[in-house]
DNA sequence: GTCTATATCGTGATAGAC
DNA sequence: GTCTATCACGATATAGAC
């Protein structure tokens, strides 16, 4: 399974980047070899060296790309308070749902476990990209509480349902996923929102059930 | 800084086992050698392949006693449905917080990481152990996904807290988490739970605010 | 049971021909 | 720019003396 990009001529220096970025979001840091990486991007080993000197440095470069590409909260945050909890969560969910931008999420994730540049970039993004802008962004009391509370839900969200892979998170659908989690996102950030009961009907136990189950009105 | 139990006569073979605990959860398991182990159980390393075969078979052992040891849960689920979310919040936490029991359960987490046994493992742990006697505890609408919200809420927590350490997560007491995070598991699992606004005063901003500030009378 | 010595392999990184 | 050959190192694992 090549992973190359087809359609446009990449230069090799990107095509290892990009294959960089798929093993170290598969493998982990420690998990990778240049080997692995020259295969899978169909060169020759010394020229991963030659064009980023050190394994360090290719993992850097990978990082500073998804760090440069993660700019999703911005959009989001412009908008009527009445839905944000939900808006949010649905735009954090269609970056993790796109093939393009899951690998990019999914090393600094999971290298944020292991590797300490990835574990220091992730909470350097956490705090001051994520939870302190949206902490501004509120007006209800006690807003960094708020946020933290709500980046938590996030983070065990996507630990569950991309990383680690449980059932029950990772076969519901997107829509099924929203309607759990929104409510809750809404409670957290505003104080309101309707959590009698979740939806019925998402949990993806029986083939064939789709997207359907979603009568929620919300999209991005 | 030597970790070895010092009032019982221990086995070399469970000395071993701590040691590799303690460095599995800390750096992961690509990351730990059967030199490293030996050396902080202070042996040699050909006794760690002695006992245990292969640096599998330790790894094997240590997430088996990790899973083993990972009972909290009966414990929790008897009693009244009242403030069931804030209890099993509180008893989850306080073994995160016992250095006994800490290690192993970052062991598990981190490796789930990057490990494939160890991620099997914690879905298995997730869904069967913990997930499935929830719901079937519960008897409000939806008990599955009630459970699964709340794992997400506990997963986001313990990684922002113990994992990664985000400051505004790490710095709390204990206290301070359990009145922030309690209301959102109350309602999670029963629908219950006043979430008006986070209890003021529990985010350690300045120095010396230690554990007065929680006027909860919850306790385990 | 315990340790020394060593086999075997895969790693990141380098040197240098073309 | 590209590739072959190779180094130096540390890893797991093994063999065997005591």
């Amino acid at each position: 399974m090549s992973a190359a990009a087809d359609d446009a001529p990449v230069s090799r220096r990107e095509l290892i980047r990009q294959a960089a970025t798929e093993l170290f979001a598969q493998c982990g840091f420690r998990g990778t070899t240049i080997r692995a990486i020259a295969e899978r991007a169909g060169v020759d080993p010394a020229l991963v060296m030659h064009y980023f000197g050190s394994k360090e440095k290719v993992f850097s470069a990978v990082i500073r790309e998804a760090m440069r590409a993660e700019t999703f909260l911005p959009e989001v945050l412009d908008g009527t308070d009445e839905d944000l909890g939900r808006r949010l969560l649905r735009a954090f969910l269609r970056r993790w749902e796109d093939p393009d931008t899951q690998p990019l999420l999914l090393v600094v994730f999971r290298s944020a476990m292991e590797h300490p540049e990835a574990s220091r970039l992730f909470r350097e993004v956490a705090s001051g990209e994520i939870l302190l802008p949206l902490a501004d962004r509120l007006e209800t009391p006690e807003p960094q509480l708020r946020a933290v509370a709500l980046g938590s839900l996030l983070v065990g969200l996507v630990s569950g349902r991309y990383v680690v892979r449980v059932e029950s998170l990772a076969d519901m659908t997107l829509d099924a996923v929203v309607d759990l989690f929104g409510p809750y996102a809404e409670q957290m950030i505003s104080g309101r929102g309707d959590v009698d009961a979740p939806v019925p009907g998402t949990l993806r136990g029986a083939p064939g059930v789709g997207a359907e189950s979603a009568p929620s009105g919300a999209r991005d």
